[in-house]
DNA sequence: TAGGGCCATATTGTTGACAATCAGGCGTGA
DNA sequence: TCACGCCTGATTGTCAACAATATGGCCCTA
């Protein structure tokens, strides 16, 4: 059992592993978002502790950080639930991330380095390299499009909006884009999107490459909406 | 010694104090922002335990919660360092919170209910008052300022945003005030740009609102910092 | 029969001991 | 003299047992 254990820790592990609870955390974060633990459904430490083959400890280190990452709602004495993501919650998390992306991009069009704006423009050819072989199969393009997200925030130098919308922000994006996993013409149009505001990066005007992100992330979400309206008429 | 500990935590305590965690969590923040643990400095959890008469436990917890407030960075296996609020980090902070709070401004000009509007401007009559009585202690204006802010966020009926802002950045908030804790003449200068964005707000110009809390949040970051630059002259 | 208070059980909060890991000093050999 | 590796002390990560607290069912009463 305790060596089972230790061998899926060494081969499946993707990436983080320095500790339990990073682990624990990681494979949680996944249980989420892909709908494994259900929206809305309490968890047990002790049985989740038994179920990961580690103790209350790191497993508590474990909830705490995806309390962080607004993944579950924990209440004193009473557990912790994992959040149940309602369109108005999910208005709210494309609300947020509009703010925060756009200033990303604003300060990204001050501050952004000669090679970081190469490296966007080679992101994106490969975006539509992928959007040309996969056709309909859209998933590569969404990994791609948090990775160009994530890294325009990283060329505005700022390194607490970096960690807000990696690190705390991130994940319930996904899980958002996780209930509304079709959108099928979108990618053509988004990729068109991140050329613009890359072009507008480029220029270093940064008032309208804020404007063209704020828009392209409202567009997504309205997108996102008819789709979940649609889903509850089936 | 204990003894002492145990006294100031249930009198000074002012409010939430359900777990040990919680109760530490508090100090520590306080401790943080007020300089009484330097910025920098090693964050030894057996020694702080011992100081505040609980065991490793809860003290990790607090320390963890403390690192989504962006008050302590931890590395694995090697410790938590107090964060060191260098002019760049408190640049950050200044521009995540115009972009955070130029959506919850903008969002409140929609969403904001008939009572709530009564109650800003009514927090905002308290603060002529306290101006008027204290003249130059800005103390009570400031701590009124927050909550001005707050109430905002709050009025945007965003959930996510309030989160965000009362639980993840107010306190990095707190601790760059607390190292620019003079500004003169800036109260009623700061009560008239209030007054404008709760009259934008009512007249449901989300638009205006939000250039104004943009212009309102940056303009305070410009005096911030000539505040610093005078602070390295001495 | 409905409502309210009490008790048992399950679950979380807390603790101290143990194991794994890291940092720095020391000695050894080239 | 310098570089390398080992070793020791300190510090964090992990565990299992204990204490405090909430949830839900039961009985009693009106």
């Amino acid at each position: 059992m305790e060596q089972a254990k230790k061998e899926t820790i060494s081969t499946l592990d993707t990436g983080s592993s320095r500790t339990l609870a990073d682990r624990v955390c990681h494979q949680l974060k996944d249980d989420i978002i892909t709908g494994r633990l259900s929206q809305g459904s309490k968890i047990v430490e002790e049985d989740l502790a038994r179920e990961h083959g580690v103790s209350r400890g790191p497993l508590r280190e474990a909830i705490r950080r995806l309390e962080a990452m607004h993944l579950v709602q924990r209440i004193p004495h009473a557990g912790a639930r994992v959040v149940t993501l309602s369109e108005k919650m999910m208005s709210d998390v494309y609300s947020v991330r509009e703010a925060l992306e756009g200033m990303s991009t604003r300060l990204a069009a001050e501050f952004i380095k000669p090679k970081e704006v190469d490296e966007l423009w080679l992101l994106l050819e490969q975006h539509e390299k992928n959007i040309d072989e996969t056709e309909g199969t859209v998933y590569f393009q969404r990994e791609g499009d948090v990775d160009f997200h994530i890294r325009i925030a990283q060329a505005s130098q700022n390194q607490l909006l970096v960690k807000s919308l990696s690190s705390e922000l991130y994940q319930l994006i996904r899980m958002c884009r996780y209930r509304t996993a079709k959108a099928p013409s979108r990618p053509t149009k988004a990729l068109g999107e991140h050329r613009q505001i890359v072009d507008a990066i480029s220029r270093r005007d940064g008032e309208l490459a804020e404007i063209l992100m704020r828009r392209h992330i409202s567009g997504a979400w309205q997108i996102a909406r008819e789709l979940l309206l649609k889903d509850y008429h089936d």
